[in-house]
DNA sequence: TTGCCAGGCATCACAATGCTAGGCATAGTA
DNA sequence: TACTATGCCTAGCATTGTGATGCCTGGCAA
């Protein structure tokens, strides 16, 4: 199981990502997720919906609740303008970190 | 400024990673990660210190008060074998969710 | 010789947060 | 009928983070 802190970091840029496949509903997300990180990321719809709700709330996605094919209504997320720009944000700040790392991860870079 | 989250998530790979470069103390921990991250990582002392308490709580690390040249003392941190293999878990935690993500930045590589 | 800055470690109080547990509802199926 | 999977939501308290602050030393500028 990950870190909590790692899931908490990986949280918005996630979900900001996966609905850059298209729009997408909680409940699906999770197992989007899941499947995307070969099991190994698994969250909870208790973390989930908070953090979806707030980031409706800071306008970065909107939803909509429709009626599936199978008969149940489900609350469909999809990515706003505001979105696209935190995603790129998140991205940044991702890389940063990941590069700070990897440096580290890879000492020989720093013989050149 | 980077996000909280993404801070707490990396705090420890980080000290753990800067650590297996050669023992250190807390002061210059925070500025070897600013330096690494061109400024990007600004860790405050009043977040690393508790970090590196509770790290060697957890005999990641330990530690030794010495006199430095400069006639201070400082605290130095050192790797401990529990610490090399927390690093390892951490490396391979951080490392699927990277690649998680990298796979929705990266949509042309689904398209084999 | 005074004062201030950089270096160095540490903690506390309060704010902010996270997560567990639970509730609710429906469709399908055994 | 009852159970599972689907689907969404929230309360509340335990946990956590962090800004502010304290303390000390050495060196240097005024």
């Amino acid at each position: 199981m990950l870190a909590k802190e790692l899931v908490a970091a990986s949280t918005v840029p996630l979900v900001l990502s996966v609905l850059t496949e298209g729009e997408n509903y909680g409940y699906a997300l999770i197992q989007r997720v899941r499947e995307l990180s070969s099991g190994k990321i698994e969250w909870t719809e208790g973390m989930l919906y908070p953090v979806l709700h707030w980031m409706e709330n800071e306008k970065l996605i909107e939803s909509e609740w429709r009626e599936a094919e199978t008969g149940r209504k489900r609350k469909y997320y999809r990515l706003r303008k505001e979105g696209r720009k935190a995603l790129h944000e998140e991205k940044k700040q991702w890389m940063s970190v990941h590069e700070t790392l990897t440096k580290l991860w890879e000492p020989q870079s720093s013989l050149i």
